[in-house]
DNA sequence: AGACTTTTAAATGTCTGACAAATGAAAATT
DNA sequence: AATTTTCATTTGTCAGACATTTAAAAGTCT
């Protein structure tokens, strides 16, 4: 490995880079060992600090894991699903809430890849994912709960959707999307009467789902979103009319 | 900002996480500047060292930027559509080199997703995303297209069609999704009659997009879905035989 | 006064050397 | 044979030093 002089980056993250790049073309496999940090200084012909800040950015993004201690060392991390997703929703999360994304925008994108998933949906789900659809739609049901569990619960019942596609790919994916969407929905008071309709319409898509009726689980999704658009929109405007006075 | 210490993680990890919490929760703003590592290193009461090996962490994530000099530092950053891109490219290539992710579950999901954003590209499309596809086609036509060149111009194809949706949400996540196949997609040997029959189905893609039928380029989609699965089968039970002899 | 140059202070980037702590293998002991 | 101890290796942390970059501030000239 060796690592390019032209390159006007800081030597940390050149070498995390040379190191990624082995990684990524498979010069580097699954739990191998990297070389200690005393050789890595003396390989790229740099100080140990140098090195150590190389690997703590590849471990910010799980590529690597370091164990301590004799036979230690770093080894090459095989990312889960559940560690692409936790950094997937960091990402996601910054992302529309640094970029001033217009809350319709983000609507758009979430349900138009739920809907993706509801092919899939109807033909795999189970009883466990219908069950939890069910008592997550028993709880939003329910008078007088909070703003918060509300959301929570949506999240809940919408990532039971999304599993029953049992495609880990789409879960990653879409859950992400989902869960990034959550502080713009929070934006959202829902009155009571609003709950109502949504909770009429996530009956729709659970009985859909049952009757492995795809076409009619893409039906709601959509009146889901546009539902969820005019509640955003009104809020928006609500805002816009205060600031004004 | 204080650390927990009953976290058994490295200090720089608790501290990273520290701050990127405060980046998160909105307490840092983007393009505040940090406490410089002088600052940071007394305020946590740790080393220089630890505080740059926290600031790299952030730094791989994007989350910060860093600038020497005179009122130089490490600054909260804007991440953009573009960096967020990359690094979903990123992992989601390694996580599905990773773990052994079949071909029809990951081309499922690709595909899905892209038929996800039909409607909105056939509603804003533009002569410009036509003329792209229509240019990619072109050279998927041309004969002794190496496999590689073949390859780019279907992601560019692919690429084009996600950006029609004008919705830069869908563009990040599918765009990614879609570039992430590519290790995947390059293990088919793509013959001259299979080659012919993508190009028909991009035609027809591409003639939908124009007439802005949306149901067309969806029927369109599954079909190329379908028999990317089958050339991917292919090659999997090709492979196979061959191991057995 | 205004434009240009030089100085300077502050910050990150890198290096060196040291010690602490963890950890598994090997050696010693019971 | 089982257990304990020793030990070498490796990462984690610290302290201090110097190099490099950078923009503001001070100085200089027209």
């Amino acid at each position: 490995m060796k690592i390019n002089p032209n390159d006007a980056a800081d030597l940390s993250a050149q070498i995390a880079e040379a190191i990624r790049d082995a990684i990524i073309n498979g010069q580097l496999i699954v739990d191998e060992r990297l070389p200690s940090e005393a050789e890595l200084a003396e390989q790229f012909d740099v100080s140990r600090s140098t090195v150590r800040e190389a690997l703590k950015r590849l471990a910010a993004q799980s590529l690597i894991r370091t164990q301590r201690g004799a036979f230690g060392g770093a080894f090459v991390n095989r990312i889960s699903f559940e560690e692409a997703h936790g950094q997937q929703i960091t990402t996601s999360t910054l992302l529309l809430s640094m970029n001033a994304v217009s809350f319709d925008v983000a609507c758009d994108a979430r349900f138009a890849m739920e809907r993706a998933c509801a092919p899939f949906a109807a033909e795999h789900r189970n009883a466990d994912h219908l069950a939890t659809m069910r008592a997550e739609i028993h709880r939003q049901s329910q008078p007088g709960l909070s703003d918060e569990s509300w959301c929570a619960s949506d999240v809940a019942f919408h990532r039971a959707l999304v599993d029953a596609a049992d495609n880990p790919v789409l879960s990653y994916q879409l859950a992400g999307a989902v869960e990034a969407m959550q502080p713009l929905m929070n934006m959202i008071t829902f009155t009571a009467r609003s709950r109502e309709r949504i909770i009429e319409l996530h009956t729709d898509i659970t009985d859909a789902l049952e009757a492995h009726d795809s076409a009619s689980i893409e039906k709601s999704l959509i009146d889901l979103s546009t539902y969820t658009k005019t509640l955003g929109d009104d809020v928006i405007a609500a805002k816009q009319k205060a600031s004004q006075t």
